[in-house]
DNA sequence: GTCTATAATTTGATAGAC
DNA sequence: GTCTATCAAATTATAGAC
C-alpha cells in the first residue's frame, strides 16, 4: 500500500541525477501531457541543466517512454496482483476498488493521463505497453470476472462489468478539475471528497453485484 | 436528439470558410488538444491556406476559444434542459443517461477533451466557461437531486451521486481509445459496445436509486 | 558529468501582392 | 478574401570547453 511512496521518496532522496530528472518529468509530464511538455520546466523542475536531459535520455520522446512506461507498470503490477486472489468476486471488486482509491488518492493525475496518450497516440501506446502489460489486465481481472459470471457468481456481460467498475474508480480522478471547478472545492476538499467516496463506491459495489 | 448533426453538416455543406474552419478546428482539437495541435493540420483538414486562419480568427487561442465554447455550450444545454423536467428523479437520471451516450456515440471524443483541457488549464477555462454554463449545471442537475434526497426520493450524498452518474456516462468514452486497446475492438465493435452499455446503464441506474 | 554557446527545426504570426 | 513570401519566437538538439 503505502510502501511504493516510502520507496519512491527514498530514490529522491538519496538519488543519481538520472532518478531526480524521472521524477521531475513524471510531475510535469503529468500535468502538460506529452506535447504541451517543455524539456526546460522538467529541467527546472529537477533543478539541472536542461541539456542534462539529453545527456542522460538522448530526447524528448526517449524521456517520455520511460516515465510513461514506469508509471504504467506500476498500475498494471496492482491490477493484476488481484487476479492470484481467491476470494470472492465482489470481495476482489471491492479490494481493487479500495486500492485504486488509495493510490490515486495519492497521484490524482495519473489516469488523465494514461487514457489522453492513449488517445492522442494509440499506436505509440500500444508499442510502449506492448501487449504484454495490457494482456496482463486481460487475464487478470477481466478473466477473474468472466469465471465469476460462467460460475453463476455475478450476472451479465463481463467487459460491461468490468468497465463499469473501472468507470467508478478512475473518473472521479479523471475529472479532477471539472470535478473542483463545478462544485467549487479546493484540493483539500476534494481530497477528503474522495475518501468518503472510497466507502461510498465499496458499498455501491456490494449492492450492485451482491445477489 | 438527431437534428444536431443533420444541422451540423448542412451547416458544412453550404459553408462559408468560417464555419469550414470551425468544424475542422473542433475535430483536430479534439484528437490533439490544444497544446498538440498544430494550425497547419487545420487548414488541411479544411482544405485552405494556413494564413487564412488568421484572417479569420487572429490567432489559435481565439479558434480555440470559439470551438471549446461551443463544444462545450452544446453539452450544457442538454445538461440543463433536463432541470426543467418534473420526472421522478430516477426516470430523469435515466433520460439524462439515455440522452447522454446516444451524443457521446456520435461524437465520443468531447468528454476527454473538455476533462483534459480543464486539467491543462483551469483558470482558461474558468475563464471560458465563465461561470453562468457551469452554474447553469449545478442549478440543473445537482439541484435536481439535492431536492430529491430532501424529499426522500432517494438517499446518499447528492454529490456522490452526480459524480456516480456522470462517471458512469462520460468514462467509457473518455476511455475509448484504451477501452479499444484492452479488448481489442475496433470503431464499430466498439460502438456496438456502447450501444448495448446504453441498456445496460438504464438498468443499473434503475438497480441503484430505486428505492 | 555538467555547463555555455550555438545550431537546427518547428511553429505561429504578419505584410503585402493580387 | 486568399495566397506567397517573410519574419519572429519558441523549442529541441548538438558541439565542445571545463
Amino acid at each position: 500500500m503505502s510502501d511504493i511512496n516510502v520507496k519512491e521518496m527514498e530514490e529522491i532522496a538519496n538519488s543519481d541525477t538520472e532518478t531526480l530528472i524521472k521524477a521531475a518529468a513524471k510531475s510535469v509530464f503529468l500535468k502538460n501531457g506529452l506535447a504541451g511538455t517543455r524539456l526546460q520546466e522538467i529541467a527546472d523542475c529537477a533543478g539541472i541543466c536542461r541539456t542534462a536531459l539529453h545527456y542522460y535520455f538522448r530526447n524528448k520522446d526517449k524521456l517520455f517512454d520511460v516515465v510513461f512506461t514506469e508509471a504504467f507498470t506500476e498500475i498494471h503490477k496492482r491490477v493484476n496482483g488481484f487476479a492470484q486472489s481467491d476470494a470472492p468476486v465482489v470481495e476482489m471488486m471491492k479490494m481493487f476498488a479500495a486500492d485504486f482509491y488509495d493510490i490515486a488518492i495519492k497521484d490524482p493525475g495519473i489516469d488523465l493521463f494514461i487514457i489522453n496518450e492513449f488517445n492522442q497516440n494509440p499506436e505509440r501506446m500500444r508499442k510502449i505497453v506492448c501487449g504484454e502489460n495490457m494482456q496482463g489486465v486481460r487475464r487478470g481481472f477481466l478473466h477473474y470476472i468472466e469465471k465469476a459470471v460462467e460460475n453463476g457468481e455475478i450476472k451479465g456481460d463481463p467487459i460491461q462489468i468490468m468497465i463499469t467498475i473501472v468507470s467508478l474508480c478512475a473518473h472521479p480522478f479523471a475529472a479532477k478539475s471539472m470535478i473542483q471547478n463545478m462544485f467549487d472545492i479546493n484540493d483539500a476538499k476534494y481530497e477528503i471528497l474522495m475518501l468518503q467516496r472510497k466507502a461510498y463506491i465499496l458499498e455501491l459495489i456490494e449492492k450492485i453485484f451482491k445477489q
